[in-house]
DNA sequence: AACCATTCCAACCGCTTCCAC
DNA sequence: AGTGGAAGCGGTTGGAATGGT
């Protein structure tokens, strides 16, 4: 494939954009949209590449931008986030509104990062969960091998809640979206109920598992049980399946949850 | 006041993903 | 199914702002 060139042809300016370049782009897409960012330069009269609009169009321009400093409740979340999402920054931007993903990855590497180095005993989300996870799993070998999650905090009754289990053997990500999409041989009838991947929908791969299994294995040497299954509860919003949405959840709330569900969100010290 | 170091953030670059054909 | 253009994304950088000496 040949890449489109970008901000190579003569005569297009890079660097600052003037008060008077925002003024003509926020007035060319407030009347006719951005429907190609490529052409929207020329059409507007400005001297950018499409690209250039683009970013100063989602990072500075758009008029549901927050502007100020981040609370200590935002910058908590993307410290949460990232540990479940990692340089997802786009995602992680998704879950805090009015704020970019540009602006998130520039408060992590200027601040978080800081404060988490000064903070070295600040807990590893991810660690505990997958800790957690693996030590629910083996004290259920030995009752009902059935993990059921239905115990998460939330102010509605399960009623009208589908339970699907998963089992860490289950390692590869499609066989474990089939069984959260509903594509295995249990839930073929259910292609309508598909949950897409998607920015909300944290992924549960081969990597996510393999380290249930290692950090279990470094503690007692001992083989993940085999039987283990999470029993996780699914409900039909509209044409899709969506995990404890009766319990008040969106999907990343509810991943949230389950990842840190040893009882004890971690708590960052205070600086 | 002048210089230097550090911090911060807007913008760019290049790669990947998506989607129409 | 393959191709190419456009959009999206994350890493990186340039330079303005700020602080220290």
């Amino acid at each position: 494939m040949v890449r489109a060139p970008c901000c190579e042809k003569m005569g297009l300016k890079k660097g600052p954009w003037t008060a008077e370049e925002d003024q003509i782009l926020v007035n060319y897409i407030q009347q006719y949209g951005h429907g190609n960012w490529r052409a929207l330069p020329k059409q507007a009269g400005l001297l950018r590449c499409g690209k250039s609009c683009r970013l100063r169009w989602i990072n500075y321009l758009r008029p549901d931008i927050k502007r100020g400093n981040f609370t200590r409740e935002e910058e908590d979340t993307i410290i949460k986030l990232h540990e479940m999402l990692g340089n997802r920054w786009s995602a992680i931007a998704a879950r805090l509104p009015g704020r970019t993903d540009n602006e998130i990855k520039n408060v992590w590497h200027t601040h978080l990062k800081k404060r988490l180095k000064q903070n070295p005993g600040t807990p590893e989300i991810k660690t505990t969960s997958i800790a957690m996870i693996s030590r629910v799993a083996q004290e259920s070998k030995q009752e009902s091998e059935l993990v059921t999650l239905s115990n998460l905090p939330g102010p509605e009754s399960p009623e009208g809640v589908e339970y699907r289990s998963i089992s860490p053997q289950q390692c590869s990500s499609s066989e474990i979206s089939s069984v959260i999409t509903g594509d295995d041989a249990s839930h073929n009838n259910m292609s309508s109920m598909k949950v897409e991947e998607s920015d909300d929908f944290p992924e549960m791969d081969e990597n996510f598992w393999s380290e249930v299994l290692s950090s279990d294995n470094s503690s007692s040497g001992s083989n993940f049980p085999a039987a283990a299954q999470f029993q996780i509860p699914f409900s039909t919003v509209g044409n899709a399946m969506e995990p404890a949405v009766q319990y008040g959840y969106d999907s990343m709330d509810f991943w949230y949850n389950l990842f840190t569900k040893a009882g004890e969100s971690p708590e960052l010290p205070e600086i």
